[in-house]
DNA sequence: AGCACGCCGACT
DNA sequence: GTCGGCGTGCTC
């Protein structure tokens, strides 16, 4: 019998390691195991156990196994080895997402001083001047904090030399934190005030028909996936809170996947109103040690219902009944950061892993799930109603290119005339209004106006942004920062001009025409630094202090806000800036989901102007008139002809390298030998859009297949044709199903 | 990816 | 001679 280990390593595989009969007990799938590699020892998962293996050398035993109980158990290490094969990524990459942080980490030395003397004259200076740093101390010092003081530089070399000497003593440990804390941190007590009476509300005819469908599956026990499709402000948390109620009555567990934007402590509060101790709450907020208390406490079954972000699809349990993810379009549930998987996906896979029901929730659902419920494989939930009864305010679309409506516009003015009218309406009639503006296209730069260049990041292929408060450009994609320079570094002259975050100009000229308004922003940088902002501008907001509130993607969310009668959206292209093919549905997402704060009370007639140069655009007539099967239509039939997903899966191989040379000739030989596979279609290797990222250049190939096997095959003959013309700088990665080509 | 080894040029 | 940058080989 061998086990079969998961290691952070090149070839990303697997290695085999025979099971000394001390371990033969405790070495299982999810256990994690201290194992021989190379010169030295590593930590892994045990994927899997195997009698056979192909490996001909020699294969060395199991050094130990960490912990007392296996961190995965066997429902997840099914659902980690279903996503490593799906998305083509090294198990030990897989492992360290699904694992609380401190579980998976390398090892530790303790340098330990020997000689009672002082050292020997015939130290070098730089040895002597490191032994002396390190007599100091009786009990020994850890490496890191060794490297803290005196440097990183030539470290490993010089205390190879003075252990040779006998002067020190090295030891080694890789223990990992596997027991539970005295007083374990609790996330969702943290945030919720004292435990209330709840008064569950009334339910609409609609969300009861919901209600009864979902509760019939969840007690039949079976799997059976669900598309909630409901207008903003139909109710569809209270369908979500029935079911896990259901779920919870059957004696099983409940996950809640939300977007990391929506994860609030105003969430999790209402979650816990009704919840109570049963329930768990996972961000990425928390620290590591934090995280793994929230982590245990799922694993021990003493949480019932798990809350949280993309990772908490991870989240342990012992009965999963029901899955919901809610916002289920959001494309934060797919990262191209570390390991690349569709939380949304792999939420259905663990549902019916778990013979659990699972709840896709949107206003605006994907097209790919929107396609799944009309092909039958979901069954399709619809809530048509607001629960309050309220109609969905109108939305006007407002061409920006009419020069009528340009009128008194300035330069970079961003507010046209329609709006700024509307905006004066609502103020003189006491009312509220909010401005939404996309972050994206609209970040802080420093641009010459002689040539036009702005200054760019010297380790990725994109414009610093300026961070007034600091005064200096920062990189978004690496840790890169500089102060801003006096001249164009491109022309030589002196052309710089500041060019304000979107937000900050938006609220400016707000001030500017409505100088007796109470205008508030909030923006990540508004937020930054200080937990309570967010809670603190919301509530003046809600209480009627601030008249115009201006904001980006954190107030198109979730929020309601009773005194809100006009919503403007600036530039409702700004969501089409990435041109890829789901532009438009990005799009009408925004829209509708922005329009959604404006009018939730009964009686309330709220309005909704959408500033565009494209008032034409499918997407943005479809949402004007609140028609999302329209809008369906329409782009599903645009997705069906350019054989776009869901008619078609894609898969994205990119390359990375630091030379830039090097990486053109591997493209170049690639190209060269590139394999063909029926039923799949290749483009590239080319250029990536971004074309170099945090000191690497870029190149991608696009993989068009009618299905996933295609993809699948298409993909595994290229990783076979590239990895041996690959040397060792040059990086690979898979993108399956990717949401962002750039 | 780590990690260790060893070559070589810079420095003193 | 000492120091450290950097390329190279190996890992069940
Ligand atoms: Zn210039
Ligand atoms: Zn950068």
């Amino acid at each position: 019998m061998y086990a079969q280990v998961a290691i952070k390593g090149p070839y990303g595989g697997l290695f085999s390691y025979t099971i000394p009969d001390a371990l033969r007990e405790a070495a299982i799938p999810g256990a994690l195991a201290l194992v021989p590699m190379g010169r030295g020892n590593r930590t892994g998962l045990i994927w899997s156990l195997a009698d056979t293996c192909d490996y001909t050398g020699e294969i060395k035993p199991l050094a130990d196994i960490l912990g007392d109980t296996p961190p995965l158990n066997a429902e997840l290490m099914r659902l980690l080895d279903y996503i490593a094969r799906y998305y083509r990524q090294a198990p030990a990459s897989i492992a360290a997402a699904a694992l609380p942080a401190h579980l998976l980490h390398d090892r530790k030395r303790r340098v330990i001083w020997l000689g009672e003397t002082a050292p020997p004259d015939s130290l070098s200076p730089a040895l002597r001047a490191l032994a002396d740093h390190l007599r100091k101390r009786k009990n020994g010092l850890m490496e890191s904090t060794i490297a803290q003081h005196v440097g990183r530089a030539g470290l490993d070399r010089k205390l190879k030399l003075l252990r040779d000497d006998g002067l020190i003593r090295i030891e080694e440990s890789w223990d990992a934190r596997h027991k539970a804390r005295e007083n374990p941190h609790w996330e969702a007590e943290e945030q919720a005030e004292v435990r209330q009476l709840h008064e569950p509300p009334q339910l609409t005819d609609e969300q009861q028909e919901a209600v009864d469908a979902l509760n019939e599956a969840i007690t039949a026990g079976r799997f059976a996936p669900f598309l909630l499709q409901g207008v903003t402000g139909s109710g569809k948390t209270e369908v979500y809170f029935r079911a896990v109620e259901t779920a919870l009555a059957q004696g099983r567990q409940a996950l809640l996947l939300v977007p990391e934007i929506s994860l609030t402590p105003q969430l999790t509060a209402r979650y816990r109103v009704r919840f109570h101790e049963t329930l768990a709450v996972f961000h990425s907020g928390l620290t590591p040690a934090r995280r793994h208390d929230e982590w245990r406490r799922a694993r021990s079954g003493q949480a019932r219902v798990i809350i949280g972000a993309r990772s908490a699809l991870f989240a342990p349990f012992a009965d999963l009944g029901l899955i919901v993810v809610d916002e289920e379009h959001d494309g934060s549930y797919k990262q191209e950061e570390g390991v690349p998987y569709h939380a949304r996906d792999m939420a259905i896979v663990r549902a019916s892993f778990n013979q659990a029901v699972v709840v896709l929730g949107s206003a605006t659902p994907a097209m790919e799930s929107l396609h799944n419920a009309q092909h039958g494989k979901y069954h399709h939930l619809r809530l048509t109603q607001r629960a309050t009864g309220a109609d969905l305010p109108p939305i006007e679309l407002v061409d920006l290119s009419d020069p009528q409506n340009r009128e008194g516009m300035r330069a970079h003015s961003l507010i046209g005339k329609t709006l700024r009218e509307a905006m004066s309406e609502t103020l003189a009639a006491g009312k509220q209004s909010l401005l939404f503006l996309n972050r994206r296209g609209f970040a802080p730069a420093l641009l010459c106006n002689l040539c036009g260049h702005s200054v760019s990041c010297p380790n990725c292929a994109v414009a610093l942004t300026l961070h007034k408060g600091r005064n200096q450009l920062m990189c978004h994609y690496c840790d890169h920062v500089a102060d801003p320079p006096d001249v164009c570094p491109e022309c030589g002259q002196l052309g710089l001009i500041r060019f304000g975050p979107g937000t900050e100009r938006l609220e400016e000229e707000v001030k500017q025409r409505f100088p007796d308004a109470n205008v508030a922003r909030l923006d990540r940088d508004a937020v930054k630094g200080s937990a309570d902002r967010l809670a603190k501008t919301l509530d003046a907001f809600r209480s009627g202090a601030v008249d115009i509130l201006v904001g980006t993607q954190m107030i198109a969310k979730g929020h309601h806000f009773s005194g809100l009668s006009l919503v403007g959206v600036i530039a409702a292209e700004s969501a089409m800036s990435q041109p890829d093919f789901r532009a438009a549905e990005r799009a009408f997402q925004l829209v509708t989901q922005v329009a959604g704060r404006a009018g939730r009370e009964r009686g309330q007639t709220g309005r909704v102007l959408v500033q565009t140069f494209d008032p034409q655009h499918y997407a943005l007539t479809a949402a004007a008139c609140h028609d999302a099967d329209l809008f369906a239509d329409q782009e599903l039939r645009f997705r069906a002809e350019a054989e776009y997903p869901p008619f078609s899966r894609m898969a994205l191989v990119r390359f990375s390298c630091e030379d830039l040379g090097e990486g053109d000739r591997f493209v170049a030989e690639l190209r060269r030998n590139l394999p063909h596979t029926e039923g799949a279609l290749v483009l590239g290797p080319a250029p990536a859009p971004l074309s170099k990222l945090r000191g690497r250049h870029r190149w991608q190939l696009m993989i068009k297949g009618a299905d996933i096997r295609m993809v699948h095959q298409a993909v595994g003959r290229i990783l076979a044709a590239a990895e041996p013309l690959a040397g060792r700088n040059l990086r690979i990665g898979v993108d399956i199903d990717p949401q962002a080509f750039v």
